[in-house]
RNA sequence: GGGCCGCUAGCUCAGUUGGCAGAGCAGGGGACUCUUAAUCCCAAGGUCGUAGGUUCGACUCCUACGCGGCCCA
């Protein structure tokens, strides 16, 4: 009939699944149960299994009951028998419905479920002929009715975009997916169990800022309805985590979410993960030791070894690792000696001799800091340390002790990934006041990344803060390394997209 | 912001020189008591990202826009 509408086949999906639940409705089952008491997970249902198949030969014998609990992910059906897959958090496992176990009844019911939906199963687990553990269930009931089609079992689901957007399909369609950000999740931990057993105090500080400080980057603005007044969302905890120190604290860090008001590509996401922490009386060679150290740990805790791969390259992480400075680093790798000139101009002409460009905005710093990005970082695979950067880039780091041209400032760089940022922290209120207005005069001249006086920060300085290292690691940025992972976006769940 | 590529069924993908829109999986009906990308038979499923344009005729060519990816700034 013409009269019929366009109908979209997912609605007709959709559309089928309901019926199914209007039946099982019909019959008195509840299609969204409440809870279910599992005897163990599928994980421990198979290694039980296993472990009983070493211990005997007489297979036939082994009778461990289990009731298991997940996501029918397939269904092959022959008639009188069914197959299907069920998956939980820690594995899979074959279920095998049998038309004569459960009843002509029961099993006539299974024609309405669907692939998706969760399951509670009781029964044996065994071998099939085939070999394939198997639970034989004597029973089963549905627990959660699943009313959309799940992407296709083969492929998976490839779509980039329905993966970042849906993440939860991703996740279901992909279960790598699942190992990629508990790799992710074991990176935080290992950091921050070593960190504790180390006397480091975890702490937590305002998100919610009137002044966005401690990085160089434009802050998201929010506002404030009962004060009446605009917030910046941080772009770094860096002020507050120092004005601790200056409190007393010797040893603190904090692990959170920081948010840049910049594009979005394969680095870098509005909101990041940073682990920020500052040590008293250490300063930025100690901190080089101990960042060392601590990523070691954790590389041992998440990857098992000292090597691993790298987006075809592999990396190791046996020490020591590559100190090298970054003047030396670009005269080396970049064929330029940026260190024979403080000259604004003079720099820019050598870093055009090399092919860099360079936007008559920016300054010194600025040119060194782009001739170490396209000329030096491309070729810092394994582990390496840049050190001493120049003032006008480091607005919160102290001066070198025999060059006030530089500050006491390291990167560290793995896989050509920027991983971290530290140095001694300038703890001198009097040079700190000057570095602020520096900033503001590039402010005023119309470089809204420059930083922002902090009056109360220079009143803590002023109260005296010991002599401090502290260092930044971008967790996002560790954990892509650690999983391989091109992009940022497949460390993070829910990457900042446009909406639709 | 710029360049290139992509967008076709719920999912994964084909689609010829511009000439009736295709497959596999999933879903529906049927057969089947050890399958595992189950198999076999049948039927169904589409505003080809959106809006314009060129043309007798556009999934295909052109323009703009949207979303995404990669590269560059």
């Amino acid at each position: 009939m013409s009269e019929n509408t366009h109908h979209s086949t997912e609605q007709d999906l959709i559309q089928h699944r309901l019926d199914k639940l209007a039946r099982i409705g019909a019959r008195g089952d509840v299609p969204f149960k409440y809870a279910f008491e599992r005897s163990c997970s599928i994980a421990e249902a198979r290694a039980a299994y296993e472990k009983a198949e070493t211990e005997t030969d007489d297979h036939a014998a082994i009778d461990i009951p289990v009731t298991l609990a997940g996501r029918m992910t397939a269904f092959r059906s022959h008639g009188k028998t069914t197959f299907t897959d069920l998956r939980d958090e820690t594995a899979k496992v074959q279920v095998y419905l049998n038309q004569k176990r459960l009843g002509e009844e029961i099993y006539a019911t299974i024609q309405d479920l669907d692939i998706g939906d969760f399951l509670g199963v009781s029964g044996q687990i065994k071998r099939t002929r085939t070999g394939e553990l198997t639970v034989f269930a004597d029973e089963y009931v549905l627990l959660t009715k699943s009313l959309r089609a799940l992407p296709e079992k083969y492929h998976g689901l490839t779509d980039v975009e329905t993966r970042y957007r849906q993440r939860y399909l991703d996740m279901v369609a992909n279960p790598e997916v699942l190992d990629r950000f508990r790799k992710r999740i074991a990176t935080v931990a290992a950091m921050r169990q070593w960190l504790t057993d180390r006397g480091f105090l975890e702490v937590e500080t305002p998100m919610l800022q009137p002044i966005a400080g401690g990085a160089t980057a434009r802050p998201f603005i929010t506002h404030h309805n009962t004060y009446d007044r605009d917030l910046f969302l941080r772009i770094a905890p860096e002020l507050y985590l120092k004005r601790l120190i200056v409190g007393g604290f010797e040893k603190v860090f904090e692990i959170n979410r920081s948010f840049r008001n910049e594009g979005v590509d394969t680095k870098h996401n509005p909101e990041f993960t940073m682990m920020e922490l500052y040590e008293a009386y250490q300063d930025y060679e100690g901190l080089m030791d101990e960042t060392e150290a601590m990523l070691v740990a954790i590389v041992h805790k998440v990857i098992g070894g000292t090597t691993f791969p790298y987006q075809g390259d592999t990396i190791d992480v046996t020490s020591p690792w590559k100190r090298l400075s970054l003047f030396g680093a670009i005269r080396d790798l970049a064929g330029i000696d940026l260190e024979q000139t403080r000259d604004r101009d003079e720099a820019a002409e050598m870093a055009k001799s090399i092919g860099i460009e360079v936007d008559p905005a920016m300054g010194y710093g600025k040119i060194v800091d782009e001739v170490m990005s396209e000329k030096v970082q491309p070729h810092l695979v394994q582990p390496t340390f840049l050190y001493d950067y120049p003032i006008e880039i480091s607005p919160l780091a102290k001066k070198k002790r025999d060059n006030p041209t530089l500050t006491e400032r390291f990167q560290l760089f793995i896989g050509r990934l920027e991983m971290c940022n530290a140095f001694s922290e300038l703890n001198d209120p009097i040079d700190q006041r000057e570095r602020f207005m520096a900033q503001m005069d590039l402010r005023a001249k119309g470089d809204d990344e420059a930083q922002t006086l902090d009056e109360d920060f220079i009143t803590a300085l002023e109260v005296g803060m010991p002599p401090t290292a502290g260092l930044g690691v971008g967790i996002d940025r560790l954990a892509m390394l650690l999983t391989d992972s091109a992009s940022i976006r497949e460390v993070i769940f829910f990457p900042q997209l446009r909406t639709i």
